[in-house]
DNA sequence: TATGAATGAGGATTCATTCAT
DNA sequence: AATGAATGAATCCTCATTCAT
């Protein structure tokens, strides 16, 4: 339910607040409505003004995550590109870019991730609003390694709709690895290497090492 | 507690068989312990008999699990390998018939894989043995890379490790995107991409397709 | 509280027919007042400027109810009396048109009897209110059986009061099992066959069907 | 569910007598499961191995009741029939006899009648419950009056569908205001009249009082 | 060794009512 | 007078685990 009132508005945005915090800290299954509820300084019946169920607001987290990675993408592709030799240079590049953004906003929400990878794993809602993140990250590589193929810039023998699954994949997992299950790896050389295997593998870096 | 009768003995697999069916149907969360003693055609109590709390028989069932994986790539580490023109093909040969091998077996025992990815969310005992299941994957590859860069098969331009557990994760996380969230893919194709993907990332199949 | 400007009067009417709507469609239990209070367009709140509770409400559409009865006994009193050759005649067709009004009053306010006999079973001030409604049916059979057996006209070997009130459960609870419980009947042959029951266990037709 | 060992037939059957207790005291609104446990002296939880609800243990308790009535009837159809001089002198003797035990019986479970009262004004399974517990007795008295008229001994002007269920509503009703509502009447006056009203009602005692 | 009964802590949710604006 | 936000007590039900036989 959406208040009406400045007051509302101020309650249910701190609980939607609350429940990202609450949620981060002890995932999903451990927090209950009353957390939540006291962490935002409500009443526990509060709580059920605004949303019908812990369903429910965490379903309200997990789209503003989704909102704020994509509105973090677009602010970025405002970024200046550099001028380079070679067309593969500049592929590197992007992808490079594009891997450490994707890296860099799993770094700094990793504890809402994890949350939402649990989740998934049991609510079909949370599980539909996972792929979407990820649909986003893997649709845009499934059309680059389409038109690449057909530039000639990227090896033509691979099922683009498969590379694009893999490497998406490659990526997402990499992160949760890294973040979540805590293996040690570090930004800037993860970017690196991703964008390196990434092109390589589709034959963009082919000439370079050769 | 492990049994001395005979009798013991064959009511604690006939426990340990139903909860692998019953974990593989309602998942972790949803399963009880009457649920699984039921199936197993035991009262209720006798399973505290054999397992302390439903978290321990789950730790059995994943960790037959584990062993059965690593049975399957023993055995299949006997068949011949034929003779190759080039090292290169060798390696891709290799690469490809070993992740054709992790893809099949996360086919078969899809359901359970889902339901440990589920567990090692928010048990840190699973998590350990889930990473043990990566870890057997990725270990593997890391010691491959590293020898294949020293031989000058690969590029050694980048971290071995960073690459192993990138190009671990990609196939991992495939199969799952495959297999537990139904995105439609097709068992040889996926080997046969994701081979050319691994290999050409590293270099090993540079001139291939030149 | 009773409002003072024309205002408040029309707040407050608005929502007793509001809660008059709600509770015969829902019965008491399952109306809560914020259906009332959004029935009847006005703010949850703005209930309880008007009624402590939702008892006091329903005691007033109970209330409603029972005025507007007594009303259309008392219009339909002022029907002319044909002319009848025997007492005895113009009993029955006095009694049948008594029973044919409360019949007809049941069957319009069906639903809010309903009602109201069910908050009569767990709420003390509505179940007076429901022997009130009762009351005026049995008090004025009572009298006149009185009057019937002092003038000859009835049998004495029976105890008015007992059978006021046996005759009043009798047309009371059939209109129940009628309108409420829905089993088949019509209400031109209930009025007639409840009038014949009625003068006949009394004694009042005992030759005419000889 | 029901147990298979003494010591769970035990429990259970200290919950349902318990819960007719309690039900009789708070009647159903005001009954808590925890009421019914406690007063059976079991833990909270033991009530639900046994009841999904306390829908359920009411509808329990309730057939209890309905199968006791039945068992209660038919014993009593045992006592010998004294001779009479009229067929009407013993049909007066059969009606007040049945209707006395009737209001035996309700005066013997008053409290749990109205509690059954109650909870089929809000419960459609329990409105066929106490439907069915009323048919037993609607149904014999409409057969017994149909064949009555065609013997030539009740007046076969009126319907004996309807007569059937007015006579048996002025019965049920008349126990219901009696011992719930407790307007003071007395068990042998009552079935007197009830017995005189009904077979006067139907032409049987018309002669007699002329 | 097996059985099935008993336990009781724990958490979600509802809604009549009060309060601040 | 009206609004709608806030309160929090009350109660149901689940189920992992323990116990008595």
């Amino acid at each position: 339910m959406i208040p009406t009132t400045r007051r509302g508005q101020q309650t249910r945005a701190a609980l939607v607040s609350a429940a990202a915090d609450v949620f981060a800290e002890k995932q999903f299954l451990a927090t209950n409505v009353a957390d939540i509820a006291s962490r935002a300084g409500t009443a526990h019946g509060t709580f059920y003004r605004y949303f019908d169920s812990k369903e429910e607001i965490f379903r309200e987290v997990a789209l503003d995550l989704q909102r704020r990675m994509r509105a973090h993408g677009a602010e970025d592709a405002a970024v200046e590109v550099p001028v380079f030799d070679a067309i593969e240079d500049e592929l590197l590049w992007r992808i490079t870019r594009a891997n450490r953004r994707y890296l860099a906003a799993y770094q700094e929400h990793a504890a809402l991730f994890a949350v939402i990878e649990q989740v998934a794993t049991f609510n079909d809602e949370l599980l539909a609003i996972r792929k979407e993140i990820r649909r986003g990250f893997v649709d845009h590589a499934h059309a680059s390694i389409q038109r690449m193929q057909h530039e000639g810039l990227a090896f033509d023998d691979i099922d683009a709709r498969y590379a694009a699954s893999a490497l998406g994949s490659m990526v997402d997992r990499f992160a949760y690895v890294w973040l979540v299950l805590h293996e040690p790896f570090e930004l800037d050389e993860a970017a690196r290497t991703l964008g390196l295997l990434w092109t390589r593998s589709l034959g963009l870096g082919a000439r370079r090492a050769g």
